[in-house]
DNA sequence: TCTGGGGTCCTAGGACCC
DNA sequence: TCTGGGGTCCTAGGACCC
């Protein structure tokens, strides 16, 4: 029988800070959202000092300062670097391994006895602490469902870091005291609706009348009650294209002039199409947003956005720009104070089954511009060249005061040892 | 002053087809 | 008395995840 084991980075963002600068050890951190905003991650002393997870951060500084929080801005070429790092360990460790977020990975074994996987956990993390500083935590179990319900036990409670649900008798132990807010899949409304009908552990889920869930919510949840049982319902999943690619970010100052909006709208359309390449895709079309801040209640709020289609998808930048420009024009109203802006790239397929349109001329000069655009920046430095439209200033960019150095990605921000 | 960003899946309802 | 029935596709909205 195949065990699911999940592994997951403890507090990645702030065990990629200590890692290197080791001061940090057993200091409270907190990480910002771009422009500083929230608070996205926090190391388990800053959880204790009770700051919570998305907490608006010029709500809590002073708390910050008085205990001393070390506060870092995001700093993702770091942490995604870490993660590259920390997931190709795991897959020379286990070849069945599905990457689910920048933190988490389940993997997949056959043939083992639960002892010996165990040991086998218990030297993953260690392997990994050490191939990559990272701290992680692995729960085992039969499905994806449990293996999460103990990786969350694994993080409380475990000496060394593996929690193993793979017996039932275990099982029944944990889910008779596992709140059903923490399960993988149930978010804040489902579980006030299941409170209501009186089901409040993993246990009363698991045990409920499957066909009253599906009933009553749907396909979902019922899959989510058979995987509580131990009858695996989600397989591990290959990594796929993505469907659409968003990029969006909230300004550094209000902006309300059009010029500026175009420049930072352009240079989303470029960071997507950098994704969109990389992954040897094209777009078929792109919508453009653009929104007031919704917190400042005195000013005039608006938000509105368009999506264009083109004749042929496509992965150019030059032409995504012209095209999204066009779209911001309409939609643009002057005199008000606009916070966020963004775009989406629209029903992403693979380039090499290209529908043309009757008419199409695919001009090939442009697609090998893009490839040499990318070789280059890729040889020599992101944004060594872009396009002229996402501008030189920037001056609407996101605001990151508590920046780390990107210790891994540019050879001017090393790491420094004095001795 | 200051409130993130990027994704997925499912469902219901409408449009449309034969 | 008694409006056809069955199917697909698309979209918007809701829910969730990290």
């Amino acid at each position: 029988m195949s065990i699911f084991a999940l592994v997951d980075c403890n507090n990645f963002y702030a065990s990629c800070e200590r890692v290197f600068n080791p001061r940090l050890e057993g200091k409270p951190i907190v990480i910002l959202s771009n422009n500083d905003g929230c608070v996205i991650a926090r190391s388990n002393e800053a959880k204790k000092i009770g700051i919570p997870m998305g907490a608006p951060y010029y709500q809590w500084r002073q708390v910050c300062e008085q205990h001393q929080v070390h506060v870092f801005s995001s700093n993702y070429e770091l942490y995604g670097d870490m993660s590259q790092r920390v997931m190709s360990s795991l897959e020379r460790l286990c070849p069945d391994i599905e990457i689910y977020s920048i933190d988490e990975a389940f993997l997949i074994f056959d043939g083992f006895s639960s002892q010996e996987l165990y040991a086998y956990a218990v030297q993953i993390r260690k392997t990994i602490k050490q191939w990559t500083g990272i701290p992680v935590s692995v729960g085992l179990s039969l499905t994806k469902t449990l293996a999460k319900c103990a990786n969350k036990l694994a993080k409380g409670h475990a000496t060394d870091g593996v929690w193993d649900l793979t017996k039932r008798e275990s099982q029944d132990k944990a889910l008779t005291s596992f709140p059903i807010e923490d399960i993988w899949g149930i978010g804040r409304r489902l579980s006030v609706k299941l409170h209501d009908i009186g089901i409040h552990t993993a246990a009363d889920l698991r045990d409920e009348d499957r066909s009253l869930l599906r009933n009553k919510f749907g396909i979902v949840m019922e899959k989510i009650s058979h995987e509580l049982n131990g009858t695996s319902c989600l397989p591990i999943e290959t990594i796929q294209p993505k469907k659409q690619i968003i990029s969006s970010r909230s300004f550094g100052k209000l902006v309300t002039e059009l010029s500026e909006l175009e420049e930072a709208v352009s240079h989303y359309t470029a960071l997507a199409c950098i994704k969109l390449r990389k992954q040897k895709s094209v777009a078929s079309g792109i919508c453009v947003f653009l929104h007031t801040n919704r917190f400042r209640e005195s000013d005039s709020q608006y938000s509105n956005s368009l999506s264009y289609f083109f004749p042929d998808a496509t992965d150019d930048t030059g032409y995504m720009i012209s095209m999204v420009k066009q779209s911001l024009k309409k939609i643009y109203r002057k005199h008000f104070r606009y916070h966020k802006a963004g775009i989406m790239l629209l029903d992403i397929k693979p380039n090499h089954i290209q529908q043309l349109s009757l008419l199409s001329t695919i001009d090939t000069k442009k697609q090998s511009l893009m490839t040499t655009i990318d070789a280059i920046n890729k040889t020599i430095g992101k944004n060594s060249l872009f396009f002229c439209a996402e501008g030189i200033e920037k001056r609407w960019q996101i605001k990151r005061e508590y920046r780390s150095p990107r210790y891994t990605t540019h050879w001017d921000e090393l790491v420094v040892i004095n001795s």
